[in-house]
DNA sequence: CCTGCCCGGGTAATCGTTTACTCACGACGT
DNA sequence: ACGTCGTGAGTAAACGATTACCCGGGCAGG
């Protein structure tokens, strides 16, 4: 594999000007240029990017550590982030740690052995710990969910506030015995979730029901489990509408919600997080809350490589808002 | 940050010595091990992952460089592909190429600069050039699609006899006027299973109706315009079924289809390929062929290892087979 | 004509590891 | 007792780029 010294011999010069020559930091006479750029061709010569960033002691990559692949909500979000890294010539290490803490501590000492020239990460839990990055200088912002024990920035959605206007909405369409089903204790989003549906509760001035509530993982199989629980009134008398924190849990639920042999919006009211393509198609077509995913990864990113180029900034927090999509899994008489 | 000399000074014992206790490889006085370890805790040193790659002339990371993030088929490929390089401590750089062949050779440009240990990839075309990486003896496998000027290993789902096995069973559905809604031309999914689709036909003893044909993107968007082409019966009859070449391509069709008020299944036969987890909940539960993408990206994966590991093998092709599930959107009489 | 400055380009140090050599020392075989 | 061999640890040479520093020559101003 051609390296620089090889380029230099075969135009007769020294390594200095082919590296002045190709990324034309210091003025190199036009001809050598010519000549070096010729070589260079003829070589079929790549530097090697591992010598570059051991030298300039920096890396155009940025980590983004997310909590699930397969969740459409991470993969709009890291769409997000690609764009605006890609257009500064940035790439993007895109890593899944799987709800996992194990993982995603492996995934941080690979970032910072790599030296990665920031990290974008939404934390498995609140126990996350990032020190072995914020101790090295390393940039880290926090993605949809907060990292309560660092001094970071953080882009989060206002996710209580639109937990409760949901349920609210659940309860103007009538429904009375309100459910939800909501992720890990622990895990921000869920908990805050939570909050926003008893928030939501209080303000309906509907009575709060313990059995009414279930947790599970943000999958579907553990929410397909509690929702069939839930309808079989286990605990109680069975909810007539629900929320749902996040879209793979809504399949899961709305899976045991047709094994009951029920219909969502006539038998059972239903509004869930994350807006996906698939929603108007369902049967009955579903209410979502829209959380913009996608510029949620701009806007972090952008943070992000302000950050780099900026290290004395104060860590600021953005709070982007969700949209309700009413639509006939919460509407009782359609 | 702390390097390692630093941490041979505290522990009292030169650099070589530090790398050998550090990595366990050849035999140092476990007194020296102790003190070792411990001045590198106590300095918090973590090894410079781009130093050591330089040195080694290897990276334990391996890119996957696929066409579209934002298509679960994909995301569900990467996951496989995670799962393998995790057990053997390879990290998995995530590429999004977006369909885009400039993207595309973008990203190969950085993957033979970063030196990465191999490279995954989805071409967005046939006329995708890696020679840039075979050339410099990194290995190269292509995933759902061939890349048919190369001698690369290939991981492939038997795509056509998929397609054509989904246009017999709408045939034996009672379905006569089969239309196909397929991807770009060049794509080689989208013209093998455009292939298949003729195939059944043929086999069906059913009669070639071009104005039945529409391609797309692999999008959405592309797929809702040609569907409601078909629809209003521009160039012919309308079709009474279809044969969709991707997921994306089902959502947009599928809201065409209720746009004209129309239902599938007992009004327009449908079947998709890629099985979603949302399929079975749509109105009505949608037939689809499912391709068997996570070990896809398990295959894959472990064949680039392999090859990583001995680049003498020869070129193999796999071929998996994909799996029709019937449901509701294929049945007229339900 | 001399001095000093500017400019282009070469020499060599540097980034932080790993590892080929080398060396000292103790043990062992003859 | 002497050569040899093995073992454990240090010295220094890579890896392949970038860049601080230096040097020589051309040119302008006094």
């Amino acid at each position: 594999m051609a390296t620089i010294s090889d380029v230099a011999a075969r135009a007769g010069v020294s390594t200095a000007t082919v590296s002045r020559a190709l990324n034309g930091k210091s003025s190199v006479d036009p001809a050598l240029v010519q000549r070096v750029v010729q070589a260079a061709r003829e070589l079929g010569y790549q530097p090697n990017g591992l010598a570059r960033n051991l030298r300039r002691q920096e890396t155009a990559v940025i980590a983004l550590i997310i909590s699930d692949v397969e969740n459409p909500f991470f993969t709009a979000l890291a769409r997000g982030v690609e764009d605006v890294a890609q257009a500064v010539g940035y790439s993007v290490v895109l890593c899944n740690a799987d709800e996992n803490g194990e993982k995603e501590r492996r995934y941080i000492d690979v970032a910072v052995q790599e030296r990665v020239a920031g990290v974008l990460l939404s934390p498995t839990s609140t126990a996350t710990d990032v020190r072995a990055l914020t101790e090295r200088g390393t940039p880290v912002i926090a993605v949809d969910r907060p990292l309560p024990h660092a001094a970071t920035d953080s882009v989060l959605v206002d996710t209580r506030a639109a937990a409760r206007e949901a349920t609210v909405h659940l309860a103007e369409q009538g429904y009375t015995r309100i459910g939800c089903l909501t992720g890990p204790s622990g895990i921000p989003t869920a908990d805050e979730r939570l909050a926003g549906y008893r928030d939501g509760l209080r303000s309906a001035r509907l009575r709060r029901d313990p059995s009414l509530v279930r947790r599970a993982e943000f999958r579907a199989a553990g929410a397909r489990a509690a929702m069939t629980e839930l309808l079989a009134g286990e605990g109680g008398e069975r909810p007539d509408a629900l929320l749902i924190a996040n879209n793979a849990m809504a399949i899961g639920a709305l899976v045991a919600i047709s094994e009951a042999g029920l219909r969502p919006g006539t038998d059972i009211g239903v509004v869930s997080f994350d807006d996906a393509p698939w929603a108007p198609l369902i049967d009955r077509p579903l209410t979502v809350v829209a959380q913009p995913a996608y510029e949620m990864g701009t806007v972090a990113a952008q943070l992000l490589l302000a950050r780099v180029n900026d290290s004395s900034r104060a860590p600021t927090q953005t709070t982007l808002s969700a949209r309700l999509i009413p639509r006939a899994s919460s509407n009782p008489t359609a």
